[in-house]
DNA sequence: CGACACATGTAACACGTTACATGATTTG
DNA sequence: CAAATCATGTAACGTGTTACATGTGTCG
């Protein structure tokens, strides 16, 4: 529902079109989720189905672009989304976690691979973030807080994976005393440690 | 993508029911994603389709239940799904980072409310997180290791919107500068001049 | 018996996403 | 002129999600 709500949010002020909003849209964000002008469209027709913007009574811009406004139901739901916190419950589910949660779950998966693999893609992308970062031209703050957004978040990200790498770690030396070679093929491969 | 991947991973080593699978993957999840067991279903329907499971050729349950099982190239796409990373590109758009950058990009909000709700919801989610960790019975492993993943990225969340208010009013303050009692509607916004 | 959990589905819809069609305008 | 960009759409598909239909078995 980003979008939806992110539409709403740039036409608050006044009637806008479709590539214009596009524009701002990777202006405000950072062009961090790139936003097909497909998906412009089709999103402007839905909420113009379900009355929260309506073609603009102006009619049309001065070149001929087809202007969307907001309508009053629009800054309703508008309102609505900042005024409601984004919780837990309305977030989609975290593959990384459910990942993880199912190779440790289900036998037979080298897990300490998947941590490692994982590790190494998020520091990747850190290191990319953290490098944007220095370069940052100043001007717009949202630039700068969405970038940091995903650095703290990979952050939490790497910690976290270290984390499950000791807790492995534990976990397979309290396994090993109490069952000594029983069934299930365990891919006996740690490997811990050495990382760039 | 996260539940025909799970559900694949489930059936890796034996063919499961339905019930079965939403079962021991909201067993292997702590249930912090439920399953609705319509979408088990719909979700197995759609996997015969593209042949990644099919009918288990043992046929049904003893107790008449309908079982399915993973097929080669089933097999083939579970392995590519634990090789290959999660990535900030796979995953879908923040919608709290997004939420907070419009909120600055368009004029008129009251970014600093916005910000003290989401940082208060998110306090919240924390205590309980950090409560149901406390009285966490042990066991499973992966139990853990997702109600912990939660609790890392509640965190940084945290951390960062405090950032955000303090890069906020910093923000204020060069802008006091810059700007007289001057606000609601106006359509020009990119003032070059307003040092960062 | 009635309520409830188990068990298997189907239909319908929302949203995200891409591919494609179609023009106008600009630019090398 | 050709290519690229701007601009507006439509069609189609994939996934997530819920509501509903249907039947079996169990338990108070």
């Amino acid at each position: 529902m980003s979008i939806k709500h992110g539409l709403l949010a740039l036409l608050r002020t006044e009637p806008k079109y479709g590539y214009q909003l596009r524009g701002e849209f990777e202006a405000a964000t950072n062009s961090t989720w790139p936003l097909n002008i497909g998906q412009v469209y089709t999103t402007l027709t839905r909420l113009e189905r379900d009355g929260l913007v309506q073609a603009s009574q102006a009619g049309k811009d001065d070149d001929g672009r087809s202007l969307y406004e907001i309508t009053e139901a629009g800054r309703t739901e508008l309102a609505k989304w900042f005024e409601t916190p984004v919780t837990r419950e309305s977030r989609p589910r975290d593959e990384l976690a459910i990942k993880l949660a199912l190779a440790l779950a289900v036998p037979g998966i080298d897990v300490s691979a998947v941590l490692q693999r994982q590790r190494a893609s998020t520091m990747e992308s850190m290191q990319e973030l953290t490098r944007l970062k220095r370069i940052g031209r100043d001007g717009e703050i949202s630039w700068l807080l969405v970038l940091e957004s995903m650095i703290f978040s990979a952050e939490a990200e790497i910690r976290w994976l270290d984390h499950c790498e000791a807790m492995l770690s534990r976990h397979r030396r309290s396994a090993k005393t109490s069952t000594a070679s029983k069934d299930q093929h365990q891919p006996e491969d740690h490997k811990a440690g050495a990382n760039q």
